[in-house]
DNA sequence: TCAGAAAGTTATGTTATACTAATTTTTTGT
DNA sequence: ACAAAAAATTAGTATAACATAACTTTCTGA
């Protein structure tokens, strides 16, 4: 048998100070979860990472224990600074690779979430700075959700979803806030996507209907797309 | 709190009948360590791994049980059909993601394996048939080596170590077979690239140096680097 | 041929991450 | 205010994939 050179190792223990995919997934749910700095609920980043309440108790203990989260037991969680850099630098890489899947390799804005959650934690920062700069550096993703820049800024603006729009009025689609493949597919259909002018014709109370006019067509939605739907007023 | 919908799910362990990534790591070193069908040691797999070999024998346990790899004990480890399908349908992505790297996003041949090793697990199907595509179906890799087609086919062609040509013999250069950047980077800086052609000046025996003339260039190469470069005899 | 070396395997332990079941703390509705 | 419900945690179990140490099998060379 001839010289064997190792090749890279395979590490199920990331090396040294490096992240697990697991812990890189729960940076990102608590940061994606914490409106304005407020503590999430471990039954919340249950439901969203689809774990039980008392897997996701003892990776809390673990992030905690390294400093990436804040704990206060049975008060829910919140990042420390160093926790929300990462979750900002797992948050641009999925943006990035949702932008760049869509702009340059043919996938459709329905298609790249889940692509994308598994390529976030594979590519190397170098890798993710290429692709900037292959896209020419975009501030938002196909979606419309805002890039955070290699420095974890991001240019967040005030959204309303459209479930809160009062009926009468015409707003701007900004943001559609889920990665789910059907719903993503529906909205689409619809003509309902970032960039589009729609108003409000009636808007049922108690989580009712919404009746929308979009570009001269009517259409119904649901509350629960509604509010999935974020909004800007100051026209197009 | 408003409505938490779930997002793709994390999971150490994969559902179903999906691989983990050693799994996948281990299938891909079989296949590349057995030449011709021979078995592979677990000594030689443990090198190539960088893993102690009481790991690799409790991992080609877990294989075997799989039916992805025939072992008998003290004898080593052969692929088995649907081993082999997976180990090249692993080399096919590491080779197409190094050629897209460095045809479309910038980089060197010396500073893509690293990344392949870490994408290869997190592409799907879909993408890597994409970034074939948007290459025009390439069938080599920017080391030379042969891209297996999505069904596996693979043309490899039967090449002679750089360190086994005789002296006085002209070849080209057709694949360098190793992922190191150190050794890549010195081998292109000789010119030693596939496509190179290269005059055997002198070879020294008992693993001696080798005198070579690189398109007019004199250039002195160790045994070991002149055993990665696999050269064809018949002209450029 | 047979003893020592080399190669391979088994036994056991560790870590990360998940689970279920049981328990504790907090919230809520009357 | 307090009991029931909801939320969170702890305790205990499992699995994948690694490690070290000890043991077994195979190879090799005088």
């Amino acid at each position: 048998m001839g010289v064997v050179l190792p090749l890279a190792g395979i590490s199920p223990r990331p090396a040294g100070d490096a992240l697990t995919r697991s812990s890189e997934d729960y940076l990102k749910a608590i940061y994606r979860l914490s409106s304005g700095g407020a503590p999430v609920s471990t039954t919340g980043l249950a439901l969203r990472l689809e774990l039980t309440p008392a897997s996701v108790s003892g990776m809390i203990k673990r992030l905690s224990e390294q400093g990436l989260v804040e704990h206060a037991p049975y008060r829910g969680v919140r990042l420390t600074l160093v926790g929300r850099r990462i979750a900002l630098r797992m948050l641009r890489r999925h943006r990035l690779i949702e932008t760049y899947l869509v702009a340059l390799l043919g996938y459709t804005w329905d298609t790249v979430h889940d692509e994308a959650e598994r390529l976030e934690h594979a590519v190397s920062d170098g890798l993710v700075d290429r692709m900037a700069a292959a896209l020419g550096h975009p501030r938002f993703d196909p979606h419309g959700d805002p890039i955070p820049d290699v420095d974890g800024r991001i240019t967040d603006f005030i959204h309303v979803p459209l479930s809160d729009v009062a009926a009468g009025d015409t707003v701007t689609i900004r943001r559609a806030d889920t990665g789910d493949a059907e719903r993503l597919r529906y909205l689409a259909s619809a003509g309902l996507v970032p960039g589009a002018l729609v108003k409000v014709v009636d808007s049922q109370p108690f989580r009712g209907p919404l009746k929308l006019d979009v570009g001269g067509a009517e259409r119904i939605i649901g509350h629960e797309l509604a509010s999935l739907l974020l909004c800007s007023r100051d026209g197009a």
